[in-house]
DNA sequence: TTGCCATGTGTAACCGGTTCCAGTTTGATT
DNA sequence: AATCAAACTGGAACCGGTTACACATGGCAA
């Protein structure tokens, strides 16, 4: 690979005038043609590494996510990689896999000058963010920190899926989770809850064994068939569940009605289709990723979060009863309504209406 | 951040004496004490910029991926990630989401000394790979030049497809692909026609316009139904028949079968569950990675690939026109047999057995 | 005693860029 | 004509590490 140096001597001229001519400086009009003429003879690309090493920037952005097999990931992934690349600055994807310890390896090597700043979609090890140097946005988890985050409303969206489950004429309630406690499930289990108790109606909850992703929950299916309607906490579970149903010759709707949380891709397009409380993915990324471009710029953000509004997409699998509409329909009940399932759809960017919060304060 | 000078003066000892602490040298018990002590007291991390500089490697290796949302793209990266890691080496991945601007502009990032090698699955400007000085590796796709690349046996696949809807008793038949076309879509669709040809049977091809992944082919619902076989070239695209011909009113696999390519998770979660043929997509990523790594260490493998047989995975989706059974039954009819499904879909690593071909000299 | 090798440490050059500063040339202003 | 600023260029320091080399010291064999 041709140097700087190669191509200073080719043109006959300083490094310090190449450096110049790729970032913007005083190089006459002769000087800028010979110079142009070398570097397309070499080939000559700036080595990123020295530049990183002397601008004491990387322009790059680490996002760590507990899973790359949930779809909800890659989706998350893919609007922050847009919204990066707005910028000028590049994404590196970091599966830590649930291993508190692999999660711990990417901080700090993104943290050691790799990365200039960190969007975090794992909680297990909040501490390891504290000291890093570098800023850090959490997004659908919550730190324990001060670092800035964006979730969903998850709260109103467990609200949410519980009267969809009783508008659907269900009675026999169960909320399905995970054992790793994230904020976010934790929230939508007492959105759930809350809302039964004050409807007088009694809901069981049951920590699947999450091990295997996608798993089909088979050893659970005599419980699952106990209930008519259950709340997966996410999208993923809610395909386990109705698998397992239907594998135990269950019917959903008919037998069990099922919502999930999320609404990935595969939740329209399931059959039945699954009804769902959708995040808006791509604003989550797009707002995690504007909040840390201020920070890197130098903004103090610590206790600025962003709360976004979720909406019920009613599908297939929580017709009523009676058998029922197959079209979605969409209800935003609780907090901002957002935009229409079909620009969803085809990426448009929305802005939808948020809400911030300031729980600390910035000095 | 600390640097390492802190470190030295701090521990009373010069910047080359705590580099050689940290790259293992000669470093007398005492000195190494006070380097420890003063590494604790900093919170001292190498910075991995300056590191890479100096040593001309970032252990970084590039995933460069056309799509990010269809979930085999991410198995992919799992299985490549993981292999990494085991060799002390950092993925980044990049999502050129069809765009080959994108995907130049990814490339020349990666060669410029921000990763030691590139692992594609992207073919669009092959071109650009070949005078950018670090070792590029394709899997499932070739590329123009003569780097290794990793795939799956399209071509025996394409046939075992045509067979099972053959078995299935289907006679009208369509093989459904997108409009960029991949080596591993075209090896797909000769396997699919060479068999029919052979049996004597007409099949149709229709290119689905893949601009919208997991679209729903709505406008195309008439078309579908005129078939009662359908090829999609990879699972995403059979999901999107399979919900076009229900939202049709036709039942799957009663009045239409189809099978897939990918065996991605989904496909067995499906309902109905989704015939494919399987790659070993942990096997493809682990076998890239590691031509890859041989590469960077200086090996010259010009003309090396490696083709990995792939499995019939009968499910749901081609049920014979009696009905039939629900289990799924895995015949590899052609190419070499894999590990049980039962065995990948926990993740563990087979080693499959591998055809290497030589299509070039290596010097 | 001499010589040699293993061990331990510091100095300085280098990786490939960026940027401050100093110096030269040119053209416009007073 | 003298002054000054703008345009242009090179030298050298610096970013934070690695490593070749020189220089110690001490133990052991010849």
């Amino acid at each position: 690979m041709a140097t700087i140096h190669d191509v200073a001597q080719r043109a006959g001229v300083s490094g310090a005038t190449v450096s110049r001519f790729f970032n913007g400086g005083y190089v006459g009009a002769p000087t800028r043609a010979a110079i142009e003429k070398a570097v397309r003879e070499l080939g000559y690309v700036p080595n990123s590494v020295a530049r990183a090493l002397s601008a004491k920037s990387s322009r790059v952005v680490g996002l760590v996510v507990p899973s790359i097999t949930n779809p909800f990931f890659p989706e998350l992934a893919y609007a922050v990689e847009e919204e990066c690349a707005k910028r000028g600055f590049r994404l590196v994807l970091c599966n830590a896999g649930g291993s508190a310890e692999k999660e711990k390896a990417f901080i700090e090597a993104l943290a050691a000058g790799f990365a200039d700043g960190i969007i975090t979609s794992t909680g297990n090890c909040g501490e390891a963010y504290d000291r890093i140097g570098i800023p850090v946005v959490s997004v659908d988890r919550e730190l324990g920190s001060g670092a800035p985050h964006v979730t969903s409303d998850n709260y109103s969206g467990g609200r949410m899926a519980f009267r969809c489950l009783q508008r659907a004429g269900r009675k026999r309630l169960l909320f399905l989770g995970v054992p790793e406690e994230s904020t976010s499930q934790r929230r939508r289990r007492e959105g759930f809850l809350d809302e039964a108790r004050r409807a007088g109606v009694e809901v069981d909850i049951l920590v699947a064994n999450d091990e295997a992703e996608y798993s089909t929950l088979c050893d659970q299916a005599d419980r699952l068939s106990r209930y008519d309607g259950i709340f997966a906490w996410n999208d993923i579970a809610a395909v386990g569940a109705i698998r397992t149903l239907h594998q135990a010759g269950k019917k959903v709707p008919r037998d069990v009605a099922v919502i999930g949380f999320d609404d990935i891709h595969i939740a329209r397009l399931f059959i039945p289709s699954i009804s769902t409380i959708a995040q808006c993915i791509s604003e989550m990324g797009r707002a995690a990723t504007e909040l840390l471009m201020r920070m890197i710029s130098g903004e103090n953000l610590v206790g600025v979060n962003y709360l976004l509004g979720v909406e019920l997409m009613e599908r297939e699998t929580t017709a009523g009863k009676q058998g029922g509409g197959h079209e979605t329909t969409r209800h935003p009940e609780f907090g901002d309504s957002r935009g229409s399932g079909a620009a969803r759809a085809y990426g448009h960017h929305l802005h939808s209406r948020l809400r911030t919060s300031h729980t600390g304060g910035g000095s």
